[in-house]
DNA sequence: GCCTAACCGAGACGGTACGTCCGGTCTTTTT
DNA sequence: AAAAAGACCGGACGTACCGTCTCGGTTAGGC
């Protein structure tokens, strides 16, 4: 997912554009951001260097910057390889009912696993806002899976009837990912069961109408 | 409202703790602040440089090292200064129904005054996470006098029983005041009123149990 | 003249010692050789890269590493191709003093070939001591064929009575060149007529007991 | 003695040219001269980094290139230091005839001091070339000094009648500092008393009508 | 009115990360 | 198997910036 692609021909009426020389190595790719995401999740973003990263990856910078054009920029894409497989779309729960299916969403990872997520938020945290492309990125990772299932969730209990089908579920499915990301990002306080607990039976149920 | 005070003389019985030789200049405090305000809307928050802010307010280095302990300090009083004056808690409005209290309360700025908030949140966002305290004052700023203005609002509507006492203003009211500031901070997307008739129509009045 | 030979099979009783596969191109020796003089030439020693010569060859860097060891050991080759033909060791001069003979060595160049030389030995100069080979090429190109020429003239005139057999004809016929060499590799001052005349009448001739 | 002035303020007829600021702490010009000079003789030329030289001289790098533009000035720099001290022109020997006075300057260092100055030697032989200034820089400290000895030898042996007065002293007085040097910087063989005998012996007395 | 200490602007300082460049090696595809 | 192309590792380069320190000068008290 690196940025940079190879250099293009500046003719490209060129008749050989087919590459010729040695092949980029992508597995490279992959252990450049894995060790990007190591590294941060070690000493921080305030420590995270390129010199540490490229060391870790056993690559050189020049490999690095062939690929992406800044530091920003790596690790932009490292923390977008966070989406994929936080939140398990294709396997939502299914309770009942609204609330039930909200609740189940929360599932505590291993500790370790929590511990790397904890350290690399953190880190996230220190890294939003440096820019814009960065900052869609964490919220790409943070609040989309997330407000994605509350969606297909409330669909779903709209479905069945359980919720009015005239209630806003674009924007309500939006509140609770947010307000998270929000705590997470920028306060650093806990994402925890109470927090959660609050903000759906006084929130969200409230506003479909329903009771806790 | 630099942190660092003056420094004190370290055995407290010393006959002669008062203060002699030349008062510091408060006068420049406020120079300082001013000038880092400048610059952060200027070149944004990456190219926030000390020399720049010194430059920028005619100060020496040492002047604002001995106000500041060190950058992110600055910063987060260049900030906290935006604080004051930007709700008017005191004179918050009253129209008779939560909704046009709570519709009231955003008053556009002039075209001024919007260029230079957008700038300045713009290089906020980039700062949110340096560090902990920075973020707690970039919420401090954006999101706590809107939070307590809503607070105020939503008690005086459970008083007069517009809505009922139980509902949890103190959740609630953070609500909204929370995803305006992600959407700025994070997602810099406009705060316009056409999100804020969304939260308010189909998030909290719903969840007071109100129709719009 | 390049360094590595073509790689030898590790069993000598091998059924195939014989060569197969695609034969190196020696044209290719010649080409780089050039290029790089060309190079050393055009952007002088601190300039020169592996990469540049082997663009101006139209060549790869494998084909070049696979003739050379080093960057030195290039340089090396390129500058002893230089030494053949620019003294014509087997015609001499003889116009019957020893004084002629010598003077008649210096030979002006016509202003191409000047002004080649000159940058080259420049650029020459840029690099001696860079390794102790690089400079005994040097040595080899600027000090050895003219001392061998100044040997063979001073032999020729003791043989003849002109000078005293016992002289130290290995010492003398090298202090001229090493002179000369010293300020064009190091000096960079031009090696001229007004030069040569001075050594000549001042140094060498008066230290073999003749008078101009 | 560091290349870069403090910068001139444009206009010089401003009226407070005068400098403000913190002085430049000429101790730490010679300390990092010295530290360059260690650093020469401890890892030789090629082994020689600007990090290196900052730190064991416990500066920034930023401090060195506040007064050097490049490593090339810096090593000149340092190389030019050891002009002072290294030939004692005040005191030169006296014993009577030309050849016991040019053989007595050239007196064995001891071995500390000798194997420090052939490691500087052989770096800086490494280096000459680098550029037009530095090969001057070597120069003037390996050919200068000593030529200016044997040119007030010399005078002196003229003054006294030893050697005709016509003789060239300025052209006769370099043969031996130079050839020496080159030796030494190119070919880098021991300059040694039978070396120096022999230019004496075999070409500078001869030259000058004298039998050793 | 003078002494003294803390202030001030300016800018040098140590340290550290950045992004670039290049030497020498290795890999891919073509000849 | 050699060739051209070019990716790769490692490591030095010169720049920028942080937070500290030093310089000469200014501005108050306290005497």
């Amino acid at each position: 997912m690196p940025r940079k692609p190879p250099p293009q021909p500046k003719a490209p009426a060129a008749p050989e554009p087919v590459s010729v020389g040695r092949k980029r190595d992508h597995l490279l790719d992959a252990k450049i951001l894995e060790a990007t995401l190591d590294v941060l999740a070690e000493v921080g973003a305030s420590g995270l260097t390129m010199d540490l990263v490229a060391a870790r990856a056993s690559a050189g910078k020049g490999a690095i910057y062939r690929r992406w054009g800044s530091k920003s920029e790596l690790v932009i894409d490292a923390i977008a390889q966070l989406k994929r497989g936080h939140i398990d779309l294709p396997n939502l729960p299914d309770t009942g009912t609204l609330r039930g299916d909200l609740m189940a969403l929360f599932k505590p990872l291993s500790k370790r696993e929590r511990e790397r997520w904890a350290k690399i938020m953190s880190a996230l945290a220190s890294l939003v806002g440096q820019d814009q492309t960065l900052s869609d990125a964490a919220n790409d990772v943070v609040v989309e899976p997330w407000a994605e299932a509350h969606h297909a969730l409330m669909q779903r209990a709209a479905a069945r009837g359980e919720i009015a089908a005239t209630a806003d579920v674009a924007t309500l499915s939006r509140v609770v990912p947010t307000v998270a990301a929000y705590r997470t990002l920028v306060l650093r306080k806990d994402f925890d069961a109470d927090f959660l607990t609050a903000m759906i039976d006084r929130v969200i149920l409230p506003a479909f109408g329903l009771k806790p």
